[in-house]
DNA sequence: ATTTTATTCAACCAAGGGGTTGACAATCAC
DNA sequence: GTGATTGTCAACCCCTTGGTTGAATAAAAT
């Protein structure tokens, strides 16, 4: 799982860290600050501070003897980066899909040598 | 771990389940055809596509005796939409911080009530 | 120097995840 | 029908994870 989007992605998966990651949007927190809603241990939330921060979506500096937490926004692209590619390639070959059996509906004609992977199953990478 | 972005979060914390929706992105494909990349057992593939099916992310549908996987690009727009929502309010935090510092380094006249939480810190990466 | 505050580290536990193998189900091909 | 193919279900293992409590560290306050 060593690969930073597993992490990223691992991170995320958590309801409690995605509720972290909202509210330090707003502002840098402390620990303490931020396990306050919730119905744990200070030591739970320093675990899952720890996850975020193994993931990269968090950094964790001393300031007195609290420790701020502040949200890595630019590394979130990575995650929404890997997600795009995929969605669009997805919709890319679903639109070329369509295409192809409206032009089969409209003209059924000798439909030329059209894009074989679309036509049958083709073999994934 | 029950609510739906948790559940997609966590199926694409596995290197193999990516693997394999970056396959689907390309084409349809059945269990055999997903699982003979990946030096595992049908079971372990089938297992990961229950996954990726529980998170909504593939529909499994039967043909013959085979159970083709599509993949459901649409729904990944429930992640990119939180990752984005949070990466952009951070972002804008960070813009008016920014902001901020330069006027107080531009005029530093009397600094009025700002929000008492940006004026803290602030650290980039 | 001692104590208080804020946080992490360590050890432990129950639950869940990813892997295995073996048995079952459903469909096609004889 | 019988047999082969494709996939799922069930039981089990081991390792990780999220939680706990208790001890340790670091800086502040006394």
């Amino acid at each position: 799982m060593s690969d930073e989007l597993s992490k990223m992605f691992a991170a995320l998966a958590d309801p409690t860290r995605r509720d972290m990651v909202a509210r330090l949007a707003v502002s840098d927190a402390t620990v303490s600050q931020l396990a306050e809603p919730y119905d744990v241990s200070i030591q739970a939330v320093s675990k899952h501070l720890k996850v975020l921060a193994d993931a990269g979506l968090v950094t964790r500096t001393r300031e007195a003897q609290t420790r701020p937490v502040h949200l890595e926004a630019e590394v979130f692209d990575l995650m929404t980066k890997w997600i795009e590619r995929y969605r669009r390639q997805a919709e890319e070959r679903y639109r070329r899909l369509d295409a192809l059996l409206a032009e089969m509906n409209d003209g059924p004609a000798a439909p030329g040598g059209e894009d074989e992977s679309t036509t049958k199953k083709g073999k994934a990478s």
